[in-house]
DNA sequence: CCGGATCCTTTATGATACTG
DNA sequence: CAGTATCATAAAGGATCCGG
């Protein structure tokens, strides 16, 4: 009867305060620079390139909430001139198992979806 | 080598049409749709009543969204007036185990961020 | 009871220009 | 290089009214 379970078949719960740190953590651009960054630190125009389609002004609003949630650490290297690198945190990387589970769920059943999408258009 | 392996160390790769579904189903009210219907059938209603914040027009879109994507499925019966019924499908229920490790990672972690919010507020 | 159509407000996002 | 500020626009969301 372990109730340390982790994920008991427990009911989920959603409170105001989980839902905002998923917003804040699992938007598109999110996903995008958490990517980026499990790979390797990152450079801000480093990221502008890896993620081709963001704009500079949502690039730097979703860097500094990452970095205000505790998910990257943004560090500024004294050379000439300034470099700023961004690194994911020990916080950060625990988000990767969730988003891996999400991102793998995603993949395996994007084509019944697509088939789903296809049924209900087609019948109007 | 098993390269059959569920979640492999490979990096997460997030095309477009992975995303677009994630924001289909991943946002606000379908997360609080699907956590009432995975506990029953419910009527139009009924999950008003369940997710007092939600607008009637913000349900029904989520409703339609949902079962646009086959994760839903609109159930009318046949009595009077008329009744809707909404279940969530075989496919929907497989969104359960990504969601639960997601609200499972932001459950464990929620004090953690929210001590970085305040170091990150304070500092300025 | 279920939900579409409309109007209106708020929020998100992009393009552009400018600074330490 | 690494951003901020400003402006313009588009998209999301709520309130209300109405019809099947």
């Amino acid at each position: 009867m372990a109730d340390t379970d982790p994920l008991a078949a427990e009911r989920l719960q959603i409170t105001p305060p989980h839902r905002e740190l998923l917003d804040q953590v699992l938007d598109k651009w999110s996903l995008e620079v958490l990517n980026q960054l499990c790979e390797r630190p990152s450079r801000f125009n480093e990221l502008r390139h890896a993620i081709p389609t963001v704009s500079q002004k949502s690039l730097s609003a979703t860097l500094r909430r990452l970095e205000r949630n505790g998910i990257i650490v943004r560090h500024v290297l004294s050379s000439r001139p300034v470099a700023v690198e961004y690194r994911i945190t020990t916080l950060g990387k625990t988000l990767r198992h969730p988003v891996d589970v999400l991102l793998d769920w995603a993949g395996r059943h994007l084509p019944a979806i697509e088939a789903a999408r296809r049924s209900y258009d087609e019948a109007g």
